[in-house]
Parts: structure tokens; sequence; C-alpha cells
DNA sequence: TATCAATTTCAAATAATCTTGAAATACCGT
DNA sequence: ACGGTATTTCAAGATTATTTGAAATTGATA
């Protein structure tokens, strides 16, 4: 069978009453009411212990709603940081700062043309808007 | 304290130099090079004057490794918030905080077991983790 | 070379979010 | 009713994100 390091089915003796034994192996005393699978508790541990790093940086990104019409901007044509600034009734320093936090995300890229600074999607940055489609259809919520 | 005043219908030849009308209508010299056409604009305008609402609520929802950790827990199975406190090392107040969070986002939902709370996805959230797996099938890029 | 315009960077101020521990609430079994 | 337990709520502080304006950077032009 698999190898699983931690179930000491021994439930611990600290307190005196409430025989029922966890269904989950920890010190709580959940009624039998509420039963869960040793197995389905192994992977809710397995999802648990997933790394998130790049997706939690991602939606940091996309939290926000300057960035995130940027970003729905991008996805109909490159722009130049010029037309954001009269776009958006923005200032330079502000858009900057927004646009790098896209940028540190890997969602958008620039290309230099003199002075003028345009930018595009990435692959990753236009892959990530087709999942925010999936989610955005059922805008009905709470 | 110069101010470009201009914000006319058509071109308005505004400064002096840089004959170069600015393609998007805007008091920018963009070079030539850059061009962007008047219908393109248009649906530039268009994607930035949606509505954000919604989608920027649940990203910001989302953007929290605990808070993705327990999302991910519940695409599993139903959960009690004392499987989390253990699963997740957590105390149980800031796993309130945090369960609030994904509750208002509409999200999550919870049903009463005596003193135990259930949580569980609502179709929202099964959803929204729908469109997230489209994301995180491409987590290479940085 | 000096100047101008587009943009970024920086630092300080402000705002938003998160954590923590204590106290409140609600339900259960006795 | 009582005592215990699971959970939330609250307020204070700690941390992080955002805005702002000024200064630095860079490329183009005269």
């Amino acid at each position: 069978m698999s190898a699983s390091e931690e179930t000491e089915t021994e439930v611990a003796p600290h307190k005196k009453k409430r025989p029922v034994a966890c269904s989950h192996g920890y010190s709580c005393n959940i009624p039998a009411s509420y039963e869960i699978a040793p197995e389905t508790l192994e992977r809710v541990k397995e999802a648990i212990t997933l790394d998130v790093g790049t997706p939690v940086a991602v939606f940091k990104a996309l939290a926000d709603p300057l960035r995130l019409r940027i970003l729905k901007a991008l996805r109909v044509s490159d722009l130049c940081v010029c037309v954001f600034v009269e776009l958006l009734d923005c200032e330079y320093s502000r858009l900057s700062y927004h646009l790098k936090v896209l940028k540190d995300a890997g969602l958008v890229e620039y290309t230099q043309e003199g002075n003028f600074l345009i930018y595009h999607l990435t692959e990753f940055g236009r892959a990530v808007l087709g999942g925010v489609d999936a989610i955005k259809s059922l805008d009905c919520r709470r």
C-alpha cells in the first residue's frame, strides 16, 4: 500500500471524555456525522502542499482595476504608455508602477521605439486572460 | 506651467515641431512608425471602460497562498474548520479571517453541524477554480 | 552640445491588508 | 443551568501595496 508516515491510529490520551475518535486522526472532537475517509484526507493534504507561488503572484497582479484595464486594452492592441496616460487619465509614474507589476508577473513586455515604449501581452499573459474569460463568464457571484 | 490645451475633435496642430499627427488624436508626439487605427482605438476604449469590479474582487480573494490552499483543499472535499486548523497549522482567528474573505468573494459557503462549520465551494467557486486550472497549466514563465 | 519629450526610478506619505490575542457567541452534553 | 468546545469578532499593531511629486535617464532633434 501507499507509504504514509504520520498516522498514529492511537488517539492521544489528552483529555478524558469524548471517546469519539476523530475521523481524520487529529485532536479534534468532531462528531461522527462528519466523516472523512483517510484516503480523502490524503488527497487533501496533497492538494494543500502543492506550490502556489506562481498562481498567487499572477492573481496579485490581476487584483487591481487599473491593471486589469491595462491588460484588457493590450488584448486589443499593443499600446504605447502615452496612450494609457490619455486613455486612463493617469500620471506616468503611477502607470509605470503598475506596468512594472504586470511585467514582473510575466504578463506583459515592451519594445522600445525611440523614446516610446510599446507594451504588449506576453504569451503567458494572453493565456492567463483566456482563463480569466472562463471565470468572468459567471460574474453572477455572491 | 505650459498646458497643452487642444482637445478638439480632429487633429489640431498643437505644437509647431513634429508635423506627425498623433494617430490616436491625443497630445502626444508619437512617431509614424507607431500607427493605431481609429477603430482599434475605439475597441481599446471599449475594453477599458468595461466593469472590472467582480473579477478584481475574485482575484484579490485568490491572491494569497493560504486562501489558495484552502480552495484547493475544498476542491477535494468539504472540510471542517478544525481540519484546516490542523492541516494548515494555523490559528482559528487567522483562518476565520481568510475564510470570510473567501466567503465575501462568493467562493465558499458553509453549513453548520452543531458547533462545527463545514465549508464547501460554491458553484461559482468551483467555476473559478476551473479557470484557474487553465492558467496554472502554464506556470512556466516568470 | 543643449534641449525636449517619454518614461522610469526614488523616497516619503498614505492606504489597504494581515496577524495576533483576547473576548464574545453559539451549540452541545451533562 | 453549567462547563466545555468550535468558531467568530474585535481592536491593535505589523506588514505590504499604492500614490505622489520630484529627479534621473535616455533617445531624438536642432
